[in-house]
DNA sequence: ATTCAGATTGCAACCGGTTGCAAAAATTGT
DNA sequence: ACAATTTTTGCAACCGGTTGCAATCTGAAT
């Protein structure tokens, strides 16, 4: 079907080792041998068969791209980063959809059948089994938006979510809000959990501030709307820190229906500055997590584990950044 | 590294035929054999390398999946439904992202090195020269959301975009509109031309219709809202089609800002229904592409052709249909 | 017990490349 | 012109599988 090595090595009139060497870098050949093939080459329309030369070098250049966050569209962003950074450093992104429907065994055998080089985990939780699974198979990891320590012998990119919860907490406090909300995501997810930590920490150091916590089922449009509804029927905090960008749009329908409106009635801080957030008709307030960075760090920390496969696992946090906009009350 | 075919027939016992065979179905192996293969295969940890069988079979089982549409929120979902439905039917999406500045030759070139089976551009444009090149590679591709006769030699999956400019106009007349905007997305947009043709034609056909028609520079939020601050400007349209739902949400937040509302002061009705659509403080009318439908109908088609690679060049076309939600005056 | 068809098995060649090694060619120095 | 290097080249084995073919095995039928 395609045109293969040895036919071009014919035409050529060398041998196919010649051909080889001339698309491997820091191969001998010389100038003379190296124009024949590529004349020849050109003639044919040869490119070289990524897949046949893996199994002798024992690379394929292909990163297990994996996520389960097909919902948020900061995710299309992130995927959008990848690809781009994968593709500029001579890398194959091999996308595996990781739902709550697939068996993750499954996903599991096709990256190690497909020889991966690496495995890119854009998910913010990352099952203990996959780790160990590419663990012992020497494929290297990165947990790319996950958590410190969230498995061993992985490598972490990503924010400090502790810190975020921090930020929002003073965010609010600067602003003089008393009485303070924590609507967080789902209560068992560690990024919940940490951000919770980090803004209770806060919040106890003032003096005189009320504060509640509540936790959305999902980070969605419909949990936050659903509970920042509920908020509303008891007493609401004059501002909340909210999950993520996605369940604040969500909280501010719900103010919205309410015949209220944000900053004046409540005030709303979100979480990611995903491109929606700043669309002139939401105007959110938020802290951005640096994704392109995120991004670029993560792929340049599965290359690096390439080379050095005994590299020790390392975390790489990055630091977050309050965007002022239009849903908190200004300072 | 991994353990080999060799390795596991060693202890097994038996020959590299048999235990290749006891992973080829419809290969002849006795269960006596297959058990002694499987126990050892088991204890080893084996799993067949697919790279190096493809090298014999052909059939590599990767699809190359090449999009440009890293910025519409639809495209998250359409690559959930993509990946989902390629990881069911055994294949895996070689992921390429195909922007302005990366060049197009290189991502071609790359699809060729990874020797996929087929490919699926998801896009509503595509280049005639990389239909081209796939076709003298012999590689089927499928033009998903595409326009019909997009390219020679490839399949398409996708709408009638002029019979959705139709249902837009038929729907606006029906609620009685009488002075009517076409705020296509940029002009020399395929997608774009059909529709306005569709949408023009029902026009022409009724009587005592005022129609304007103007253009955004993208389907972007941004360029929906500058088109429709424009219109405010001058005399606007009692209710416009707007180039697809992400330019509709734009064109809300002009109105908005003007202090008008939809659909009191003017209609729109979007195109895509995306999930945003039905979110709760947008609620945008719009037209419904069988996104699903789409996806796995191009699935289908690739693999189709993938089994007789000379298979006649095939357009399926699917309906829209238009969901009725809060931006346009009731019936 | 013998024959024979059908099922199972292993051998060896092949898929499209890479690479260590020794031979051949080119270059350098004298 | 000749020896000593250095560079370039081709051979052949190998990467991890598959597969046609002939040999062997099995079980049923005679």
């Amino acid at each position: 079907m395609a045109v293969t090595l040895k036919e071009v090595a014919e035409r050529a009139g060398v041998s196919r080792s010649a051909v080889s060497r001339t698309y491997t870098d820091g191969a001998s050949v010389s100038p003379k041998t190296r124009k024949k093939v590529e004349k020849a080459a050109k003639e044919l329309g040869y490119s070289p068969n990524a897949l046949a030369s893996s199994l002798t070098t024992g690379r394929t250049k292909l990163i297990g791209l994996i996520s389960n966050n097909f919902h948020n569209p900061l995710f299309l962003e992130v995927f959008d980063l990848f690809t781009r950074r994968l593709q500029e450093k001579g890398l194959r992104p091999l996308l595996v959809n990781l739902t709550d429907e697939t068996d993750p065994k499954n996903s599991l055998r096709m990256l190690k059948q497909y020889s991966v080089d690496g495995v890119i985990v854009a998910s913010s939780t990352l099952l203990p089994e996959f780790a160990k699974a590419f663990h012992d198979a020497k494929i290297p990891v990165v947990h790319s938006f996950g958590r410190f320590a969230s498995a061993p012998d992985v490598h972490v990119v990503g924010v400090d979510n502790v810190e975020c919860g921090r930020m929002a907490a003073r965010t609010l406090l600067a602003r003089g809000y008393k009485h303070i909300g924590f609507l967080g995501g789902p209560k068992g997810a560690t990024s919940t959990i940490d951000r919770r930590a980090g803004f209770m920490e806060v919040i106890g150091q003032a003096k005189g501030i009320k504060v509640k916590v509540s936790n959305a089922a999902a980070y969605s449009f419909e949990a936050g709307r659903v509970a920042m509804l509920k908020e509303l029927k008891a007493s609401p905090a004059e501002a909340y820190f909210c999950g993520d960008d996605v369940m604040s749009i969500g909280a501010l329908s719900a103010i919205d229906s309410a015949g209220l409106a944000a900053p004046d009635d409540i005030g709303i801080i979100g979480l990611n500055d995903m491109e929606m957030a700043k669309w002139e008709n939401i105007n959110l307030t938020t802290i951005r997590q640096p994704i392109k960075q995120i991004v670029d760090s993560s792929v340049e920390l599965v290359m690096a584990a390439l080379e050095d496969n005994n590299r020790h696992p390392e975390a790489r946090l990055f630091s977050c950044q309050v965007i002022e906009r239009g849903t908190l009350r200004p300072l």
